[in-house]
DNA sequence: CCAAAAGTGTTGACCGTACACCCATGA
DNA sequence: TCATGGGTGTACGGTCAACACTTTTGG
């Protein structure tokens, strides 16, 4: 029997209990001008219409709480095969005035270059700093702090900076990078000694001339490395 | 307005939209004979009867998920004010055979001194070693892994330890929850030195001679004294 | 008096942090 | 030649981990 045949086939076990209106809203976090900015969009219908919210949708009967993550990204930024995280689940009764709505938060984390800025401006979109996108709708604000807070814990512990950047990258730039994330500024020799220490990244032997006259040499996230390493019990610190 | 008011006057603005049945399940900690264990119940009804499974049950239309969550873990051992944090939203389509539910998942950690356990099994619910509670339904493992990670997590920097343990608890006693948490033996010396260091347990005249026959010092966890440490930046971390 | 658990300090290794100067180059 | 950002090494202090013996007392 294939998976849709089952589905067909499935009886109705739950009818005394009740449905309620699944929503996704998703906190996509983009590195520009050496800031750590968001994508927010003006809400076209009611309620709350007129207002800044996040890029949400609702769920489908038909796909998944990742699937529809993914699509509503997708539908914005034309991007596929983006760090995606599930973050945590809103199901207060009345965080929508409209009607229930619970609504399943996600981050993502984009190379803003990868994207085509008019198609995002098109839908409505625009990127928003940090700490400067207060007054957004419902619960929305909490989202983001929420969103802030994990993207900081996991930045400390797993590879997912680079995720921010293009895939080749200079050093100061990915210490920039930390830097908007944590709003504070690291010694730039410690960054640099404990981040080649890891032996994550392959130096490459081209210069990135645009933000200096000596220039500053470009990595590569060696992913490969990076796994091969995991397994034998290391541990992603910076 | 009052807020049942407010919500008999809502409008319809979704209908477009499908709603899905929501549910919560709970992965209760407890800490009995020196082991970490989580209730489960025997399912009584389709799908997936006699199969075990965590402790859970649907979201109502007119609850909040906390509020479900914490109605859930009412029910089954009668305790209010019990530490519970959401854990991880499941969404796949057919992770239940059923009909398509999606579940948010919560954790609980309760002194299980504190508990009527004839009250306990009267709803069906047992306790298992954690590690020894694998074949459960659905994807109620993976619910079972996420947690015990959380609780790894959260138990090295937030003093939520406690809440497993009696009031009034002994070092040794502490230790050996520790122990069961993460699978490993810590040095005694060392963990008495840190845990002391940080200042927040309160010394009892008391001595535990359940089991020793010098007996041990009873402690309480001092939270006015955590909360003020918090404020000035302290950071809980064992 | 002895078994069994509670309680106590020191040292060396490692890691995090602070800190200042030279290099390369385009304009 | 000079202004600008890129790149480099060392020393100190604090934290973590390893380690063994004494104390208490009920049976």
């Amino acid at each position: 029997m294939t998976t849709d045949q089952k589905r067909q086939t499935r009886k109705k076990y739950y009818t005394q209990f009740a449905k309620i209106y699944v929503a996704v809203d998703c906190i996509i976090f983009g590195f520009l001008d050496n800031t750590l900015k968001i994508l927010l969009r003006t809400r076209d219908f009611e309620p709350g219409l007129g207002k800044s919210s996040l890029i949400g949708g609702f769920v489908k009967e038909e796909e998944s709480l990742d699937d529809a993550a993914a699509r509503i990204l997708h539908d914005l930024t034309g991007l596929e095969n983006v760090f995606l995280e599930q973050l945590y689940t809103h199901g207060e009764i009345d965080r929508d005035p409209g009607e229930r709505v619970i609504s399943v938060s996600y981050y993502a984390l984009l190379k803003v270059q990868d994207l085509d800025h008019d198609h995002v401006e098109q839908h409505g979109a625009r990127w928003c700093n940090v700490g400067e996108c207060n007054r957004l709708i419902f619960d929305h604000n909490e989202m983001v702090e929420k969103a802030l807070a994990r993207l900081r814990r996991r930045a400390k512990n797993q590879p997912i900076g680079f995720e921010l950047l293009p895939r080749k990258f200079t050093i100061p730039q990915l210490q920039m990078l930390y830097e908007a994330i944590y709003q504070k500024k690291f010694d730039n020799r410690n960054f640099r000694k404990k981040l080649l220490a890891m032996d994550v990244l392959e130096k490459l032997e081209i210069k990135d001339k645009s933000t200096s006259k000596k220039g500053a040499y470009l990595y590569r996230f060696d992913k490969k490395r990076y796994n091969k390493l995991i397994q034998n019990g290391f541990l992603f610190d910076l």
